[in-house]
DNA sequence: TTGTAGGCGTTATCAT
DNA sequence: ATGATAACGCCTACAA
């Protein structure tokens, strides 16, 4: 690998000095027509590229966000995917560029983040996230979002969440107002806060055009297309006239266990979804025949904000801590009309 | 945000000059046990950690990997997914960081990757990768792997590669072994080359047992669940003792077509699939309360092996151009004995 | 064992 | 409009 030219070679064969060099790669400062086309020229011929380490170096800054992801077994959970890709695009378009920081055990990733100086600010992603970490770039000032609802003691936490609480309930009353009133909910969780802000809104729904909640409709833990399966077979004996469910795995075991009962969707039952996992769900959809109405987590569009937050808060600007963001309803032919 | 403190600020608080700390942090060059001490001692107090960027502009080297995916619309196919997990572990583990080169529209990856002096090293990902980047690496003698085989006119390039051919031959004679001579496979495609190589395994392994190949038992381009249920449907027709299926989703629409003729896995037909998504896979064995002997993608390792592979060039060892790493063969019970 | 000088490639500052 | 010079924080090479 032969070396790259640096500004003073470019200087040199364009008869300049490096400032002048620099002035026209920045496009700043005052530079005349003529200089700049010697230089462009010089440029070209050598194929100068700024070494970025050595303006990240005098500037201070990289133009990188950094991304952590808690994972287990230092896996991403496929929900996060989009999200990170939704990271990229926003970064992208501020350009910036993406550095994923890698467990260490030597080192915890706070350390990492606000002393390297490779990121000029950090995104923080999953559930398992040590609370330690965003409490340490906290307290620096160091630039930082987390993708999630999250409170900590002491501390509000810049973050950014889809707003699960509307989106429910925003689905629920669309079921109350084709009037269904027996409308179960497959897969809250106490523990899992998304889950927990899913059974608020459902409550919330119901409370606002005053149906009581029956708890007996509520069911648990649903995660996989087993808990689904088994949930719904469960529900069904409750004589449920609709259903919002939790996840797309879930969704597919409820939806077979519906059809096992031999009832038919929407005719016997409504059914919502969530669609965290929308290419098997689009997959599952056209499969089964099934068009699903379904609450949509915008992961892309998450992500993307997730960026801007982070790379505003970096640039100085004022950022509100609590941000969230509004699910869409796609409404589709898996609800009817009671 | 307060500055981070620098070698000479550490140097004064220790009563010693900069490079006695540098040496302290790096673990080179001889320091009596003493001035050791002290130095550890002030850079504790004052929270010291090198800065990166300096160091790595000095030392032309930013143990930073680079890694592009070239995916439609920004999109990581879920595939891809659990590799990069595995080149984040591989990259950690050699003591290497992973910046994810976002697209930009002004400038090709090469560029910056070979010029931005921002990575040591990139990985390669995706079917839709822009050869022309491959090529310009290649000829630059910038250290790259790129992951899948793959062919360029001109130039040998560095890949790694799961090793299709060898796997589905594998599972083919297996079945062979067991008796089968009228075996299905569903979703190869002269188009995608790990398809074609499939499909190679699959003729090289017929020919070995001197049975005939029979176009009507293969079946093109399966990719969803709707492909491989159909595809299915068509297979049976054709009455085959066992069936070997490309991918998760195929083998989903596959396995509910059996189901739906009512015949049954591993008595009726012998079943082989890939797990190209494992969780997918699991999850949907589970419910089906199938016990699918697969052909497994070592994702992970193949991940982590890119990485090390990209580390070892970039430190200048020898390293072989094509790289290919064994399919595993997880028995389970979907195959029987004729 | 420890320290000094110079350089990595860029940008900021201050002159001209 | 252009240029000289000093940072940025660290490392290499050489000297003491």
């Amino acid at each position: 690998m032969n070396r790259t030219p640096n500004l003073l070679e470019v200087a040199k064969a364009a008869g300049v000095s490096n400032m002048t060099v620099s002035r026209v790669v920045n496009n700043s400062g005052k530079v005349s027509d003529k200089t700049r086309q010697k230089v462009l020229k010089a440029i070209k011929e050598l194929n100068y590229q700024p070494n970025l380490i050595a303006r990240s170096l005098a500037r201070k800054k990289t133009n990188i966000l950094g991304l952590v992801v808690y994972s287990e077994k230092g896996v991403h959970p496929a929900f996060y995917n989009e999200i990170i890709n939704g990271v990229q695009q926003g970064a992208s378009e501020l350009g910036y560029d993406l550095l994923i920081f890698a467990n260490s055990e030597k080192q915890s990733y706070s350390d990492r983040i606000t002393h390297s100086s490779f990121v000029d600010g950090v995104i923080f992603m999953g559930v398992k996230i040590n609370q330690n970490d965003i409490k340490n770039v906290h307290e620096k000032g160091f630039p930082y979002v987390f993708v999630g609802k999250r409170e900590i003691e002491g501390i509000n936490p810049y973050f950014i969440s889809p707003d699960y609480i509307k989106g429910t309930k925003m689905a629920t009353e669309y079921l109350i107002e084709l009037g269904h009133t027996r409308i179960g909910l497959i897969g809250q969780s106490r523990m899992i806060e998304p889950d927990y802000d899913k059974l608020l809104g459902y409550q919330e729904a119901l409370y606002k055009h005053n149906l009581v909640y029956n708890p007996q409709l509520v069911f648990e833990e649903s995660q996989t297309q087993l808990d689904g399966y088994n949930a719904m077979k469960e529900l069904l004996k409750q004589k449920p006239t609709a259903v919002i469910i939790n996840n797309t795995y879930s969704t597919i075991g409820a939806t077979t266990a519906i059809k096992e009962e031999g009832l038919r969707i929407p005719d016997d039952i409504s059914v919502i979804g969530f669609d965290d996992n929308q290419e098997l769900n689009e997959q599952f959809n056209d499969f089964i025949g099934l068009e699903l109405s379904t609450i949509r987590i915008p992961k892309i569009d998450l992500g993307r904000q997730a960026a801007k937050m982070t790379i505003s808060l970096l640039e100085g600007n004022d950022v509100s801590q609590a941000n969230f963001i509004d699910l869409q309803f796609i409404k589709n032919s898996s609800c009817k009309k009671l």
